[in-house]
DNA sequence: CTGCAAATCATCCTTTAGTATGAGTGGATA
DNA sequence: TATCCACTCATACTAAAGGATGATTTGCAG
């Protein structure tokens, strides 16, 4: 805002300067007044609408972030959780699942076994009554269980 | 829009008027020509910003309507699919990817064998730099590939 | 204390996914 | 016409996922 207002500043400064060398070289026996206060007229109002698209725009910048931070504000459904019967332990394979992770990896990053993440998804299948992860890690953003 | 032109017009020729009764009566004998400008560039600044804001909340609303669209509605990334050289068969397999089908399934879909649906899964794979289905599937979301 | 759910792990087995490679076909294009 | 590319399919193999079942431990509520 500070920067606009002193580019402002200085655009207007320059313009004078530039005008009243115009005016001592040619302007000043050839042209009337009018058409002096025209040209600045026009030049300002192109100014206006230049300053106001800036600050629009910022506006409405401003309006997309907030539908993206809405987007991406995850409130996690608690109620649906409980009404599943998901465990803790399942519903944190479950994210990691989410992010594309296989289950040895799943294993790895929660210090269990292989065989214990293929439990807790299978049991996540059941509960959420799909038969894949693919469909697992949909229907989980659906209900709103992960982000 | 001709109604703004007219109007336009109409106030600068008034303006015009009015700064040459004033020229007349009081101020070319105080007024330097750098204050004169400079009032006639800040008035028509603000009559830009004016007009502009006029013009423009139209199409500021459209941008919005956009917005709340885009989060809705899905507008797919075709600058991104061309990019990766992702072909339209690849990209059908991985929409009905993220739907969690099974390859089979997907197979049955589009009335191909497993073997090709592998094929293309395959390449997409390469194409989206991901080991696994799950990761294609986030990806493609995250490129607007896929809704 | 007891029972129960959650969490852990294993074993065995089947299915699905993914990798690698080769190859045939048809359409578009230089 | 020759070439390139998308699309198709196959075979053979490895890796990962999924299903079924049983067992052990542990913390917590009744």
């Amino acid at each position: 805002m500070k920067k606009t207002i002193i580019l402002y500043g200085l655009v207007l400064a320059i313009l004078t300067f530039i005008l009243k060398v115009f005016e001592y070289k040619y302007f000043i026996r050839e042209m009337r007044v009018e058409v002096y206060i025209g040209l600045i007229a026009v030049f300002f109002t192109v100014v206006g609408v230049w300053i106001a698209t800036k600050i629009i725009r910022r506006k409405t910048v401003i309006k997309e972030v907030e539908v993206i931070v809405r987007a991406d504000n995850f409130v996690l459904n608690d109620a649906e959780l409980d009404r599943l019967g998901i465990s803790k332990r399942e519903h944190e394979v479950l994210e990691l699942m989410s992010q594309g992770l296989s289950n040895q990896e799943i294993g790895e990053k929660l210090f269990i076994s292989l065989n214990t993440v293929k439990t807790h998804s299978a049991n996540l299948y059941v509960k959420l009554d799909v038969k894949r992860r693919t469909q697992a890690v949909q229907r989980a953003k659906e209900l709103q269980l992960i982000p």
